[in-house]
RNA sequence: GCACCCAUAGCUCAAUUGGAUAGAGCAUCGGUCUACGGAACCGAAGGUUGUAGGUUCGAAUCCUACUGGGUGCACCA
């Protein structure tokens, strides 16, 4: 059982006891932000003080007076205005960390209920260079992904392709006038990419605002797009022509990324569904003609959502309500995740309302939006005016290019440490890439996104090196002592402030795996692991494990490094992050 | 014009969703230095949480107004 639950339980039977509510003095409880308050404290005394008008303090020392004790708690303090101060007896610390060295999935519970995620991420229009701003959705699509499975839900992952849009009216219109045949045969996704920025020179209006006016390029385009809609068979066939070199593209940056996807489903596979979709739709009166498309209203205040287009094309809201309707019924899943930036959520409070009065009441939709990606300047990077400069490969040769330096032969001085020269690529690959990952992940997702290299790069402080190299050096303790397992049944004792605190933070693992997929909040982990990995590295300055002065506390720490390497381990996986041994 | 989002240390960001003295990293300054791996550790300095009110035991967090930024708003996806 997790750690947290055990102390409510036990907050909930003092509460009983004294007729106050169970279930409100155990949501009380919460880790102390504060480490000097204890390990949790409960803060329900306030709240109840105000309610029945009498001083909190005295609530709490009734409620100190009937929690349960029975070893695993210290007797509470009682501060401030009246919190409840809890900690865990060395004894319960003890205990908890051989159950959790004993487990193989570190004391993991299976969940209840077990839930089936769709998760939906990534999504790239192909036939582009993926840049920086795929970057978020991708690593916090893969780190959710890899959550849920931690926490042992069943998950499966889409990528949801931008395979059929207007970008492809583009590409045929290129193709067709201002190809240059031999770059294509050369290297077909760069020329379709040059094509794309070169098209786009041509239209007459730079902003999408003022596409009013005359613009005969963008018209063509339009037309292109159009025919292919109408699967016009030439332009069917360029379609399929393009379309296994933009799939091998995008799945080297995937595989440098170590990101996979259950299904690649872009929009095309959805095509065949649309008119159903629209047809069903106007039946039920969920949408209604009007100016010769086929929306549905929202009132005054909010644009209406388009179905079907004058023209008769189908937009991407049909394609998402399609996508919706055929996850529902092929996977049956109890959630589906929409991992897709906040400047969507308009899009997707519709698709999900639509969805909902169409009848699709199963799985629970979530948008997990989070911020844009902004330029060095402050202003979002458009992705498509196809000026972004920064594409992703680039973005990762740099990094790994970057750890590689500080991992050569003359920055390590010690012979029996330097890596392998066969393990030194796998080694700046690990280093560069967990570093791009993590500086993604360490943020409040809901907050926009400033790029910047040097920070995205940074390989000091609170970043995934120094959490490899916690790793690294834990492990390298454990080689030296000969015991790389840790011997699983080792007795475990906390005698020192530096291996309470550490022993404490290791318990919280699986409450932390929790609230990070409570609000689908990555950098909850992230947080996690520099509080573990700091904690640690003040046991590991403190505490001497190798030279121990006796047996007991060197078989003790020894274990503690060894669970330690384990749960960073096990939370850098989540992240998609690897750990090395050396570095 | 309508709607939504944001504003926290010099910079980049946290703050477990209303809890204690608002915390980190970088940068700056000082210390550790024959080390169980220096890609490290310890310390200092840095704040009227955009402004003004309000709600309550308690506000960065909730409400109102204002200022400054951003995003979305019928035929792109």
């Amino acid at each position: 059982m997790k750690l947290i639950q055990k102390i409510r339980d036990r907050m909930a039977k003092a509460a009983d006891a004294l007729g106050y509510s169970a279930m409100d003095v155990a949501a009380s409880v919460r880790p102390c932000n504060d480490p000097t308050h204890g390990h949790y404290q409960a803060n329900a005394a306030m709240a109840l003080g105000k309610k029945l008008g009498r001083p909190p303090r005295e609530i709490a020392s009734e409620l100190a007076a009937s929690v349960p004790l029975d070893g695993f708690l210290a007797a509470p303090e009682i501060a401030g205005p009246g919190f409840l101060n809890l900690c865990l007896t060395d004894q319960a610390i003890a205990t908890g960390l051989e159950e959790m060295a004993a487990s193989p999935c570190l004391g993991l519970e299976a969940p209840s209920p077990k839930r089936k995620l769709v998760i939906d991420f990534s999504g790239p229009n192909v036939a582009k260079p993926m840049h920086v701003g795929h970057l978020r959705s991708t690593i916090l699509g893969d780190g959710l992904a890899r959550l849920f499975r931690t926490l042992g839900h069943e998950v499966i992952t889409v990528n949801h392709l931008g395979d059929w849009g207007a970008q492809f009216g583009i590409l045929l219109y290129g193709y067709k006038n201002l190809l240059n045949r031999e770059a294509f045969n050369a290297d077909p996704v760069k020329e379709l990419s040059r094509l794309y920025v070169e098209v786009r020179k041509h239209f007459a209006a730079d902003d999408e605002d003022e596409a009013d006016s005359v613009d005969p390029v963008r018209d063509a385009c339009r037309l292109e797009t159009a025919k292919l809609h109408r699967l016009d068979p030439e332009n069917l066939e360029l379609w399929k022509q393009f379309m296994p070199s933009c799939l091998e593209e995008i799945s080297k940056a995937y595989n440098r990324l170590g990101v996979s996807f259950d299904h690649i489903r872009g929009e095309s596979f959805y095509q065949p569904y649309l008119a159903d979709v629209a047809a069903q739709l106007e039946s039920l009166k969920i949408a209604e003609p009007s100016q010769g498309a086929l929306v549905v209203l929202y009132g005054e205040k909010e644009a209406p959502a388009l179905i079907r287009k004058r023209d008769g094309a189908y937009t991407y809201a049909t394609t998402d309500l399609a996508a919706v309707k055929h996850r529902a019924d092929h996977f049956q899943p109890t959630d589906i995740v929409y991992v897709v930036d906040s400047r969507q959520a308009q899009h997707f409070k519709q698709v999900f309302d639509i969805a909902k009065r169409w009848g699709i009441t199963g799985p629970k939709l979530h948008h997990v939006a989070f911020g844009s990606v902004l330029g060095p300047d402050g202003k979002p990077i458009k992705t498509r005016d196809g000026k972004a400069s920064t594409t992703l490969e680039g973005l990762l040769d740099e990094a790994v290019k970057l750890a590689a330096k500080l991992n050569a032969p003359e920055a390590n001085d010690s012979a029996e440490l330097a890596v392998p020269v066969l393990e030194s690529e796998e080694v700046a690959s690990a280093v560069g890439i967990g570093a791009v990952k993590y500086a993604d992940l360490s943020q409040n997702r809901t907050t926009d996104y400033k790029f910047n290299w040097d920070k995205m790069m940074a390989m000091d402080g609170n970043t995934a090196t120094y959490m490899q190299y916690a790793f690294a050096r834990c492990r390298s303790i454990l080689r030296k002592a000969g015991h790389l397992e840790g011997s699983p049944e080792a007795k475990i004792k906390v005698e020192t402030p530096e291996e309470r605190f550490l022993g404490v933070m290791l318990l919280r693992y699986a409450e932390v795996l929790e609230a990070a997929a409570e609000d689908f909040r990555p950098n909850i982990l992230t947080a996690y692991l520099w509080d573990l990995a700091k904690a640690f590295s003040v046991f590991f300055q403190n505490c001497p494990v190798l030279k121990a002065q006796e047996e007991g506390a060197l078989h003790s720490r020894i274990a503690l490094c060894a669970l330690t390497s384990k749960v960073l381990e096990a939370v850098l996986e989540v992240l998609g992050i690897r750990v090395l041994e050396r570095m």
